[in-house]
DNA sequence: ACCTGAACACCGTTCAAGT
DNA sequence: ACCTGAACACCGTTCAAGT
């Protein structure tokens, strides 16, 4: 906790290219272990391999994290804590609970998609209480979800009933959305085979001649709107939210 | 391919208790792996204890299947392939297409809920074609599912776009409430500890001081509705969906 | 044809030992 | 206090060898 941040880097260089490194701490460790599930994968996330990568043996980590559990587990808590939840400047106090929902679907939605390789752990692990639903599973976020809702009219049960319906209606839209913008990425598990490239992406070989519907509709089904349909989706629910509260 | 279905069980019995086993096969192989993820999760489903669990080493399993992610992947061709695709008697083909997605959506909940460990793998697994939307993630489920609002009145265009919000609705729900009847099952990595067990559940051990809103409205969040949301949102979807097709 | 023993590389994890 | 070497149990996978 008491380095210097940068002096002339006087830490003695180890064999592989780590950075200046301030000592090792969870924190450091948390945010390499997010970086490697960015760019290879949650399988690719190996005690092994993240000591290496920070120039380190695997068995140092476990000074600052209680096993590969407890290790996702804060990566999870790390991710689903840059989650804001205090409106910014761009929010005007007196703005409706709609804004307050778009903005927060929106917040979340960067997070998916600045992490679609881990953000299926943000949506498959057990959350820390049954009633805390992923991807808002952290009692800070439900504390500011239900608060900000309260404060803009809801009645308690209306705000219960938003976390419950806004839940899902995340969990099914980012999650589809990151398996599509996880497809062809740094995903192989085995490096590209080279030998015969001749077949120019992986989706193009499916046999579609049982499925004349579907061969006809691919080029529409293709077509990725995954935005707009997020957004409309999203507006959609507002609309129902709004229906209910009314009557 | 060719095997005798049941003859009068002349295979020798191994040392386990195995079932009576009629020689090795994928579907066998794949049933059993289903059970073994149902009773104690996807982590416990091991080359090793598979084939142990079926009275045989692990090695004799890749003769059947192509490793560990070929196994996972067949378990999940397996799981979506039980789901029903042609309306059953109770449907009469003259119902409209609203009774039609009802149907369907009730035989995917089905799924999920007799298998809530390894619904997980339906939903995050990359599927086939990135076009291919979890959970309805086979050619021949989005045919049929195509085809079946074609039919009753869809076009093309309406049948895509419904293909794909009904995707999201079912993912988001599903998953939710796999999760919620997977806490408290035989998920735990480790053994129960019987020490300390005067804590009578996991979840109530929260330090919720720091949280007054979610502490107060603790009672109504734990509340299960699972089912209730499940089925208004679906109605909610189908409102949604009646709407945008007569604009 | 079908299964196994032995072996290899890799993994998570522990612990006594180093500095 | 912080890191490491050595070791253990377990895993996926291959392959020559058994029957």
């Amino acid at each position: 906790m008491a380095d210097p941040p940068t002096r002339s880097e006087p830490t003695t260089p180890r064999k592989t290219s780590e950075p200046p490194g301030p000592r090792l701490s969870r924190a450091l460790i948390l945010d390499r272990a997010i970086r490697l599930i960015d760019a290879q994968g949650v399988t690719a996330l190996t005690m092994r391999a993240l000591g290496a990568s920070l120039g380190v043996e695997a068995m140092s980590l476990y000074r600052y994290v209680n096993g590969r559990e407890d290790l996702l587990e804060g990566v999870v808590e790390q991710l689903v804590g840059s989650i804001e939840v205090e409106p910014g400047e761009r929010m005007e106090p007196n703005d409706g609970w709609q804004a307050f929902l778009q903005w927060f679907a929106h917040d979340v939605r960067r997070l998916a998609l600045e992490h679609p390789a881990a953000f299926p752990l943000i949506a498959t692990r057990h959350p820390a209480a049954p009633w805390l639903r992923p991807p808002l599973r952290s009692l800070r976020i439900v504390e500011a979800f239900l608060n900000g809702l309260r404060e803009r009219g809801f009645t308690d049960h209306q705000a219960v009933t938003a976390y419950r319906s806004f839940s899902s209606f995340l969990l099914g839209h980012l999650l589809l959305e990151c398996a599509m913008s996880c497809v062809g990425t740094s995903f192989a598990e085995e490096p590209v085979d080279e030998g015969n490239a001749d077949l120019p992406n992986d989706d193009a070989q499916l046999d579609l001649t049982d499925y004349p519907t579907v061969a006809r509709l691919q080029p529409q089904l293709t077509e990725d709107h995954t935005r707009a349909e997020f957004e409309e989706a999203l507006e959609h629910l507002l609309v129902r939210m709004d229906l209910e509260m009314s009557q």
